[in-house]
DNA sequence: AATGAATGAGGGTTCATTCAT
DNA sequence: AATGAATGAACCCTCATTCAT
């Protein structure tokens, strides 16, 4: 990968973040990134191409994580993790999960089951801690840990730390 | 008002709430108002003023359903209707709903302080309900509320009413 | 005429004076008039109606000041008088000739025969004063006055009332 | 350059000039120019850019006949010069001057000092002719010949050589 | 790989004008 | 006489995209 074709992608991926995928124009991105407009199709096709790249560059991160939660045998620590999820995101990948979280909001089309195999083993731990209604259970905490992602992403969220420390012990994680 | 100024505003709000207010174009919301383009600035001066005047058509929505919580006495009674909020809104309202949902991640400079008068009266119900923490545990709440209306909106949230009851049963209200 | 309708005419003198005829629209002269934009039509017929209609109520200030001129029998005066033409023209009177000028630029068809007789009744004053060439005397004093008014109205000429002094006296009238 | 562009530049400059500058559309530009509207915003920013890039072209072409007479140091040689001035002006360059003429009308804040050197000049002239008044007589100068440019520009004046000669005789220069 | 010229469709907005009331 | 709702064409400008170099 050239230093230009990732000098466009991290600048789409701020951009895109931060403004919104329509509200983006190339020109915007080409003129961030140092660019000739022309080369960001020559390498992504068009527009949308490039919004996959980007996306595409996360998956990996967003696998990672799940996968240290869904591997995860003792209950107790898959709870744990989940809770912890939003509170550990790096001031770096913000823009990342900002942009995520847009495009729910933002294209028609955007279908993500990626939440899938993390409400099940969510849902198997709280079994295997004997919870009634382990599915509910595991529904309402992920709820609540969307929730919390969003008002952290949008900079709604004051006293964050005081927050997660009161999620661990309410549910004695 | 006339009827083709009300059809703006539906279509409007219809097509804001799907779309998102920048993939909408004014073209688009006078076709389907069946109107012309020039009526909207004549009626709304702009295309932000056509928003404006959608929200503010909300505006008094929003005020009754909050008042119905923040002027409950019996701190029981606050919470379970706190819960309860996105559980009830009608199929009608959906798209006024989407919308304020949508703008919030959409509009860089969209800050709602609306929920603050929730927060307290939420805050002040765990209180009298001598629960410890109860700033915490009301800005939990609204958070997981949060994440249910979103949900909600975006069509991803099945078993609404078993959930509904879940939550009811587990706040004990 | 009606209150409303000498509103109208006198807001689009002003503006069509001030920003030009075509950069002036109907909706902002029925603003400044404080009158409905279909007023104006019901009036004037179209925008060009109520150009004629300004320059028709001027008609007689000019025909008034060139009668003036063109009458008198005294060489001598003749050429005092269009001397003083453009160093006469009251304050109230400037929207009127600034729009006049501004005409002569911005519209294609504006031809102006109004000067001709001027330049006849010049041409015979210098005659009588046995002045060589008095055709060309006549033309040159009208273009040095086209240029003087030109400047006045556009505001471009300091020490008015020195050089009116000094032109009198070069051409000992 | 490419033609392109020097083709937008040309129809605007005819265009602007006879038709002005608010009167002028950009698609009209185009169409004539032969090219996509859009080329126009990309090469010149916006209109107004356009109108700049023509007045930026004709730039030199006033300096240089400016300075002609600025750098004069015979007296009669500055006013013989200045007189000759729009008499002299070529077919091919009529376009530039109207446009500059029409603005002088057509744009509010259209300030032109480009005239004082000359003034200077001219008035120095006439003192060292030992001409009385010379700043006024260098001001009717000026303001003869902004007449006459008028009126050869719109096409006003006959007999321009008979003119030229008269004047030329009138002045001794 | 990279540029920059070029485009056609569409963006939001203003315009002069019409018409029912 | 007067209004205000309504329109369709045109306005300036931005967009994603193509293509020759």
């Amino acid at each position: 990968m050239t230093d230009k074709k990732e000098n466009i992608l991290l600048s789409a991926l701020q951009l895109f973040a931060s403004d919104g995928f329509n509200a983006t124009s190339t020109s915007k991105v080409a003129k961030q990134a140092g660019v000739s407009e022309g080369l960001i199709f020559r390498h992504f096709e068009n527009k949308e191409g490039l919004l996959k790249a980007i996306l595409a560059m996360g998956e990996s991160k967003i696998k990672d994580l799940f996968a240290e939660i869904v591997l995860e045998t003792e209950p107790k620590l898959v709870i744990r993790k989940t809770i912890s999820l939003p509170f550990q995101v790096k001031e770096e990948d913000y823009d990342f999960w900002r942009l995520q979280f847009k495009l729910k909001w933002e294209l028609k089309n955007y279908v993500s089951q990626k939440m899938d195999p993390l409400e099940m083993a969510l849902s198997n731990a709280f079994k295997k801690l004997q919870k009634p209604k382990p599915e509910l259970e595991s529904k309402k905490l992920l709820l609540l840990v969307d929730g919390i992602s969003s008002a952290l992403l949008k900079g709604d969220l004051k006293n964050k730390e005081e927050l997660h420390q009161f999620l661990l012990n309410k549910y004695e994680v």
